[in-house]
DNA sequence: TTGTAGGCGTTATCAT
DNA sequence: ATGATAACGCCTACAA
C-alpha cells in the first residue's frame, strides 16, 4: 500500500480509502490511486486487514462429512449466502469425532472467523459458551447444541416420521418396522421417539425397531426375522437415506417386497426399483437459514437464541404401494 | 499474548515459543506459561501470525459446484490432506462463471492462502501467471489451465471413452451414439474427440454425436431419431453422469432399451433399472493427488509443471447387455 | 534459556 | 479532502 501511495503521490490512508470504497476522496485522486494499483498489481493483504479490524471476513462451517450429499448441499447454500455478504467459507469435516470438532472449532476461532455454523457431533458444548459470549456467533444445524443456548436450524423430525407412519397406516399396514441409526445421534433418537409415539397413537405395534445395523447382511437378517412371524412386518420406515438404500439392497437380497418409506430424500430415489417414497428434508434451506441467522447476529441482532424448525414433505413413490 | 506473558512473568517471546512448541524452554517455564494460557483462555491470533509470516496456513479450493458429488468428494479429499498438513480449507463455487472464478481467486490470494486448487472454468488463465511466479502454487484439477504452465491432475478421458466404445463393439454394436456436454468444456471436447478416434479405429460410425442437449425431452427426441433409421443406433455412450441419468430417463420415456455406458460412476448406478455400466473416475484420488502436488510445491519442490493422469475403470453392469 | 526491538500491512484517530 | 502516526498481535533477528 505504501508503494501505491508513493506512486500516486498520496498517503496510505487515501489508498486505504480508495481500496475500501470509502467516501470523501476526490474523483481525480481516486483515479490516480486506481491507476497506481493497476500498474503495481496491488492486492490488499487481508491478513493485515483482519488483524487490524479484529475479525476475519470468513465463516467457518463444520459438518460430519463434506462428501455426503446432505452436508455438501448445506455447504453450498451457506457459501452462496456468505458470498453475497462478501465472506469466505472455511469448511471442514469433523467425521463424527468430538475431538476433531473441537480442533476445527479452535482453528476457526484462532483465525478469528466472523462466525461458526456447526453440525454438532455427540457431545456437550458448554465449552463454546465463552466464545459465544465473547461475540463470535454460532449457529447449529440439524441437531441442537447440548449444554448451550444457541441459534439452531432443525428439521421437524417428529412430524416427518409421523407422516410416514400415518401414510403407511392409511394403506392398511399394521406392523411397521423402524430401522434407525445409533440413538446417541440426536436425530436418530428423535426419529425413534417419533416412531414410538406415532405408532402408539394409531394403536400399532411400537416395538418393531432396530437401531444400529448398517450392513446389508444385518438388515437382511432382520427382515427375515420380522417377516417369518405369523403376524409379519409388512412395511419399513428407515431413519436416514443411507439406511434407505441399504434396506433396499437387503430387501432385494432376501426377495421381499415390503413397503418402504425413507427419511430424507436422495438422488435417484425415483429411478431405483422400486422408486422409494420419502420424507424429504430441505438441506439447502437449512444451510441458507443457518447462514441468515448468523449474518443477522453479525449485523448486531440481539435477543435470545432462536430455533428454526423446517417442515418435511412426504414424496410418495412406488415403494408405498407394495404388499 | 502480552497478558499471558505478564501472568506467567515471562516475555512474550517465551509465550510465543511455548505456543509454537519451539525448543529451548525450561519445562517449569513452559508449565507456568501453559497454566497462564489456560487461566486466561488465550488463543493465538492467526491473522497476526499470518501477517507476520506472510502466508496463511490455508488452501483455497475452487470448484464448479460444491453440491455436485464429483466436486464434494474432491473437496473432502483435499480437506483431509490439508488437515494432515495443519492447513484449513477455504472453498467456493465458481458456478461455471469465469468472473466468479477470478473473484474467488482474488479473495483467496488477498487472504494470502498458501496455495490454490482450481477446477477451471472455460477461459484463459495467463493472468494467474504473475501469482504463480510470485510463489503461490496452483494446481488444476479435472481440466488443465489454458495459457499457463501449471501442475494438473486429470483423468484419462481418451482411454476411458475408448474402453467404453471397445466394450460395446465387442458386444456387437456397430452404431453407437455419443451424448456429450458443450465441447467448450475441456473434458467434453476431449471425450468427444476420444469417441471419434475410438470409433474410427474400429471402423464404426463416428458421426452419431450430439453435444448439448441436457433435457429429457431433447434426448428422447434424439433417441427416437437415431432408432427410426433402417440401420439404427443400438447403444449410447454418455459424456458425464448427469447425462447418463438424463439418458436413462429419456430411454424410459420412449420405451427403448438401448445399451448404455456412462462416463463417470454415480451413486446407485447399480440400483437403477437397468443398472448402468460406467467408466469410473476416482474423484477422491484426484483431490488427494492435487493436494499432494500442492504441498510438495509448498515444501519447496521445484521443477517444471507436472501433469498427473489418473486411469479409469470400466464397471460392467446390466445396461451393457441390452439389445 | 530467556528477553528486547522492530516491523509485517492495514485501519482508526486525530489533525490539517 | 487528505495526511501523519499509532496501534492490531505476532514472529524474526539479535542480544544477553
Amino acid at each position: 500500500m505504501v508503494d501505491v501511495a508513493k506512486r500516486a503521490a498520496v498517503s496510505v490512508k487515501t489508498v486505504s480509502r480508495v481500496v475500501n470504497g470509502e467516501e470523501g476522496v476526490r474523483p481525480d485522486t481516486k483515479a490516480r490511486v486506481d491507476e497506481a494499483i493497476r500498474q503495481l498489481g496491488f492486492r490488499r493483504n487481508d491478513s493485515a486487514s483482519d488483524l487490524r479490524r479484529g475479525r476475519a471476513e470468513g465463516i467457518g462451517l463444520i459438518v460430519e462429512n463434506m462428501s455426503d450429499p446432505f452436508y455438501s448441499v448445506i455447504g453450498a447454500a451457506v457459501e452462496r449466502v456468505a458470498r453475497l455478504q462478501r465472506h469466505l467459507l472455511l469448511m471442514g469435516s469433523a467425521e463424527g469425532s468430538a475431538e476433531r470438532e473441537r480442533d476445527l472449532t479452535g482453528a476457526f476461532l484462532s483465525r478469528r472467523v466472523a462466525g461458526l455454523i456447526v453440525v454438532p457431533a455427540i457431545e456437550d458444548h458448554h465449552w463454546l459458551a465463552a466464545e459465544l459470549a465473547a461475540g463470535t456467533p454460532v449457529v447449529f444445524v440439524d441437531r441442537p447444541a447440548s449444554g448451550l443456548s444457541a441459534d439452531a436450524v432443525l428439521t421437524d423430525n417428529d412430524a416427518g416420521v409421523r407422516s410416514a407412519v400415518e401414510h403407511l397406516a392409511a394403506r392398511g399396514h399394521r406392523n411397521i418396522g423402524f430401522l434407525g441409526d445409533n440413538p446417541e445421534f440426536w436425530t436418530a433418537g428423535q426419529r425413534l421417539a417419533a416412531f414410538g409415539s406415532a405408532t402408539a397413537a394409531l394403536g400399532l405395534r411400537s416395538d418393531l425397531t432396530a437401531m444400529g445395523p448398517h450392513e446389508v447382511e444385518g438388515i437382511a437378517a432382520l427382515v427375515e426375522t420380522w417377516t417369518r412371524d405369523s403376524d409379519p412386518v409388512t412395511a419399513l420406515v428407515t431413519g436416514n437415506n443411507r439406511l434407505s438404500v441399504t434396506a433396499l439392497r437387503a430387501l432385494r437380497r432376501v426377495g421381499k417386497r415390503l413397503a418402504l418409506v425413507g427419511f430424507d430424500d436422495f438422488e435417484l430415489a425415483d429411478m431405483v426399483e422400486p422408486a422409494v417414497t420419502v420424507v424429504a428434508q430441505d438441506p439447502a434451506a437449512m444451510g441458507e437459514q443457518a447462514a441468515h441467522l448468523l449474518f443477522r447476529r453479525l449485523a448486531g441482532e440481539g435477543g435470545p437464541a432462536r430455533t428454526v424448525v423446517l417442515p418435511t414433505r412426504l414424496v410418495v413413490r412406488d415403494s408405498s404401494h407394495l404388499v
